[in-house]
DNA sequence: GGGGACGGTGATACTTAGTGTCAAATTCGC
DNA sequence: GCGAATTTGACACTAAGTATCACCGTCCCC
């Protein structure tokens, strides 16, 4: 997992430094989604601005993916590589990951119908997970 | 329009004060998505915490909806009432709203399928609309 | 192996969006 | 017009993220 990141960023011609590579370990070992506050602490001898511009990198080459919450926070989680949705629970911050063709074709739809060029779209589904609803 | 919104305000319990009306009549007389510093400059006599708390309710009264940006800033619009999605203009700015069942219903299927009980969703469409692309 | 060039890093200051506090002002119901 | 409750403005503060800039380390060429 970490060794693909690694290739990724490699093959992407960034250069894979020791100070990118405890980032990367950081990530694996967060199982749920981390704030870059809490990666920051995870990581002491790393600046701020640095596990900051490091995530912004991870995040342009798909490794990992942003979760803008309900609240207006922002989480990050790695990312599956495949384009996906997330179900966000409010409980207990659990992410489920779906991807689904026919959502994404009436994304489509909407916007050619609309007369736009889509370049991207985001979906977030927020709600209560089994467990947290008991 | 503004006379709706005013009615909301106060079929809510809330009051209608002078202020509150000014930053009514400001978003009526915006044709485009603003910022909350936009709608504050044209507001001088308004303090900034006042534009920012009166667009909160706003935002709860659903007569103003929220737009998150591709690039992860955030404009205000007057809302329709109706539950839409958004198709946001990478070019311009504009934004043309939609609503669409067949999307609606995929999202309540995937939530279903992961178990959620969904409180909330988001969908957003980001492109060039057909004047950009010229 | 030595020396640039260039990408990456850390410290720090700054920006942007938004919130908390609290005293003063306004509004509503009577 | 009066008092209670809400709203407001000023201001300080927070959180997330960016800009700057000097320094470091790594790669590449000789």
């Amino acid at each position: 997992m970490a060794t693909d990141s690694a290739a990724r960023i490699e093959d992407t011609g960034h250069r894979l430094t020791a100070t990118r590579r405890a980032v990367l370990d950081a990530i694996a070992g967060s199982p749920r989604p981390f704030t870059i506050e809490e990666l920051s602490e995870r990581l002491p001898d790393i600046g701020r601005a640095t596990v900051f511009r490091t995530v912004k990198l991870l995040h342009e080459l798909d490794i990992v993916c942003r979760l803008p919450l309900e609240d207006g926070g922002v989480r990050y989680q790695r990312a599956s590589g495949e384009h996906h949705h997330h179900l966000i629970c409010g409980g207990c911050g659990a992410v489920a990951e779906f991807s689904d063709p026919v959502l994404d074709a009436a994304i489509e739809r909407n916007a050619a119908a609309a007369g736009f060029a889509l370049d991207a779209h985001s979906a977030e589904l927020y709600g209560r997970c089994a467990a947290c609803r008991g």
